[in-house]
DNA sequence: CTGTTAGCGCATTCAG
DNA sequence: CTGAATGCGCTAACAG
C-alpha cells in the first residue's frame, strides 16, 4: 500500500497540511514537528507523488527531448549534455525518438504536451516551421538545436553552430593543402534541415575565394550514415575527373566513405583526403584518424537546457520581451591524418 | 489559457463527465454527442492532462530507463529497442543516466518512483543486489539488462546474453586460428557487474579445453572505453612474452587497443589478432574490420520492454507466481579481418 | 505555528 | 444515455 501524506499525518497526529509543510521545509512549522514528520516519512517509506503535486503547482520539472534517432553518436552526446544540465537543476528528461519521420515527431510533441512538460528541446528537427505553430499550442518554451527556419531565417529559440563557417573551415583546409577538386557529400535530405546546405555554402565560399570554380558534379548525396558514405564514394570514383579530397556532412558518412575507399585500394590521404564533421569519439580512432570539424556537443546540450530553464522561469516576461534568441557556439577544425601526412604518429594532436 | 474538459463541457452544453466519456470512447454516450464533443475538443485545441488522469487511474503509461551513460553505442542501441517497443504500446520513456555512479543510480530510481512510473528498466546496473530491496519499495516491476546478481545468481527479472558463452566463442575462435598466448582486457570494474567476469570465464574454459594453461599475466584491466584499451595495450606489449591475440571486453576497448597497436607499428591481424564484443555499428568500419561477438541489442531492448509490459499488466498475479524470470538471448561470433586474412575484401560478410 | 477548506483535471460511481 | 457527486494526493489560502 502506497503511503501518502495523509497516512503519515494520521500516525503523527497532525494534519496533512502540516505534513506537507514539514516535507517542503516551509518556515511555517516548528523545528520539532518537522523533524518528527520527516523521520516518520522516511521510516514509512514515503515517496511524494509528483503527479498530484504538479497538478496543483502547474509545474512538472520535466523537459521533453526529441531526437531523430538516439543511435547517432552526435545525438547521444548532445543528449548527455542536456541530461547533465537537467539533473543539475533537478529536472527530468523524457526522451522521444522520431525515427526520422515528421509524423512521429509531431506525435511526440503532442504527447509531451499532454504530459505537461515545462519545456521541450528538439535536436535536428524534421518538421521545422511547424514548430512555430506548436510553440503556441504547447504553451511551453521550445528550443531547437541545429536547425534554422527556412521562412524566418531562424526559430524563436535555437542553439547551433555556425555550419557555414564549419564548411568553410573544412574546405579551406583542403584548398590550402593543395587540393583543387574537392567533393562534398551531403547529409540527410529533409525540407527543413538546413545544416547540410549551410555547410555546403561555406564549402562553396572557400572554393570561390581561392578562385576555384565549384563543380556541381562533385556534390553528391549522402544520408548521414556510413552506408550513404559508401554509396557516395562509388558515385565519386566513377566520375570522369574524380576528386582528390572529400568533405563529408558528418563523421559517420566519412567513416563509410573511407571504408569504401580502402576497399578500392585507395590510400588516405595520399589518393584521397577526407574531412568529416562532428568530431565524435571514434573519429580519432579511425585509421587514419579523421580530420574533422569539432562541435562542442555536450556544451550545446547544456546551453539548450539552460536556455530552456531561463525561459521556463521568467516565462511570460522575458519570453515575450526578447521574442527570439539564438545561441551560436564555436566549431573548429581538428586536423588529423586523414588529410595530412603521418600525423597519427603524434597522438597528442588528437582533439575532442 | 489551457482548456479542460470542463471548458469544452460548458461550450458543448453537457456535463464534464459526458465529455470525459466521449473522449474516451465509452459506450455510454450517443454517437451524436461523441462526435460533437470530439470535434469541439479538436477545435478548442484540447490536450488531455495525463497528470490528472494518472492520479485517478493509478497508471502513467510510462517506464523509466536507467543507463550508465547514453554515449556508449551499446546503450544507445538497447535504448532504441526499448523505445521502439514502448511507443508501439503507447508507453513513454523517461531516461536517466547514472554516469557510472551508484549514488546517482539510486537517486534516479527514487525519482522514477515519485514520478510513479509503471516499470523500470536498468541497463548494466551498478548497484546490483540493492535492487531487490528497491523492487519492493518502488512497487513497480524492475527488469535488468545484462546483469546477474551476485548473491542469488540472478535478479528477479532479467534479459541478458550468455556472456560466458560469448567469451568462449571468442577465445575458441582465436585458439582454432592457432594462437596460444591470448590476452583478455576486462571491462569496467564494479562490484555487481558480472558481465566481464562471465566473459573471462568463457575465455578460460576455451583455453583449458584446448590444453592451454591460462596465464594470469595476460588478463589486464580495461574500463570499457577506448582509452582503457590503449592503456591495456601498453601493459601487454611490455610483457616478457606478449600475446599474439587479444580478446577485449567490448568493441570500444578493442578500438582503442587497435589504435595503440597501429601506433606501435604492429599490424593486425598478423602481429596481433583482436576480438571485440557487442558488434556496434562502427565495428565493421574499423580498419581492419573488427571480429566481434554480436549481441542483438535492439532485440534485447525490445525483450526487456515486453517483459516489463507483461509484468505491468498482470501485475500481482503472474508477478507473484513466476517470482523470477530470465530471458537469455543468443550471441554469435562475427568474423572479420582483425583476426583472419584479407577478409575485408568481401564486405558481404559484414554482420549486424 | 497549526488545522480546515478548496480545488488542480480527470475517471468513476450512483442516480436518474 | 446523461448529470451530480466523489475522490485520486497534494499545495495554498484562510482562519484560528
Amino acid at each position: 500500500m502506497r503511503v501518502s501524506i495523509k497516512d503519515i499525518a494520521r500516525t503523527a497526529g497532525v494534519s496533512h497540511s502540516t505534513v506537507s509543510r514539514a516535507l517542503n521545509d516551509s518556515a511555517l512549522v516548528s523545528e520539532a514537528t518537522r523533524r518528527r514528520v520527516k523521520h516518520l516519512a522516511e521510516k514509512m517509506g514515503y515517496s511524494p507523488n509528483t503527479l498530484a503535486r504538479s497538478l496543483v503547482t502547474r509545474r512538472t520539472d520535466t523537459v521533453g527531448v526529441v531526437v531523430t534517432t538516439i543511435t547517432d553518436p552526435f545525438m547521444s552526446e548532445v543528449v548527455k549534455g542536456i541530461q547533465l544540465a537537467a539533473d543539475e537543476h533537478g529536472y527530468t528528461v523524457i526522451l522521444c525518438s522520431s525515427e526520422e519521420t515528421p509524423e512521429r515527431e509531431m506525435a511526440a510533441v503532442e504527447m509531451l504536451r499532454s504530459k505537461r512538460v515545462d519545456g521541450v528541446i528538439c535536436i535536428a528537427s524534421r518538421i521545422g516551421a511547424l514548430y512555430l505553430d506548436h510553440q503556441e499550442r504547447i504553451d511551453a518554451p521550445v528550443v531547437i538545436i541545429n536547425n534554422h527556419n527556412e521562412q524566418t531565417g531562424r526559430y524563436p529559440f535555437t542553439v547551433s553552430v555556425d555550419n557555414r563557417h564549419g564548411g568553410y573551415l573544412a574546405a579551406r583546409h583542403l584548398v590550402q593543402k593543395g587540393d583543387r577538386r574537392i567533393a562534398y557529400v551531403s547529409g540527410p535530405a529533409a525540407v527543413n534541415h538546413s545544416s547540410s546546405r549551410d555547410r555546403l555554402g561555406g564549402y562553396r565560399q572557400a572554393l570561390i575565394e581561392t578562385g576555384i570554380e565549384p563543380d556541381p558534379a562533385l556534390v553528391v548525396d549522402g544520408n548521414g550514415c556510413p552506408d550513404g558514405g559508401e554509396r557516395a564514394f562509388e558515385a565519386l570514383v566513377t566520375l570522369r575527373e574524380p576528386p582528390t579530397a572529400v568533405f563529408c556532412y558528418n563523421d559517420m558518412t566519412a567513416m563509410g566513405l573511407m571504408h569504401a575507399a580502402r576497399r578500392a585500394s585507395l590510400s588516405i590521404p595520399e589518393d584521397l583526403a577526407v574531412v568529416g564533421y562532428d568530431d565524435i569519439l571514434l573519429a580519432s580512432y579511425l585509421s587514419p584518424p579523421l580530420t574533422t570539424i569539432s562541435q562542442p556537443k555536450i556544451e550545446m546540450g547544456q546551453r539548450a537546457m539552460r536556455m530552456a530553464l531561463s525561459l521556463m522561469s521568467d516565462e511570460g516576461a522575458s519570453k515575450e520581451m526578447s521574442g527570439t534568441s539564438e545561441a551560436l557556439v564555436q566549431c573548429r577544425l581538428v586536423t588529423r591524418a586523414s588529410t595530412v601526412g603521418r600525423q597519427d604518429k603524434n597522438p597528442r594532436a588528437v582533439g575532442s
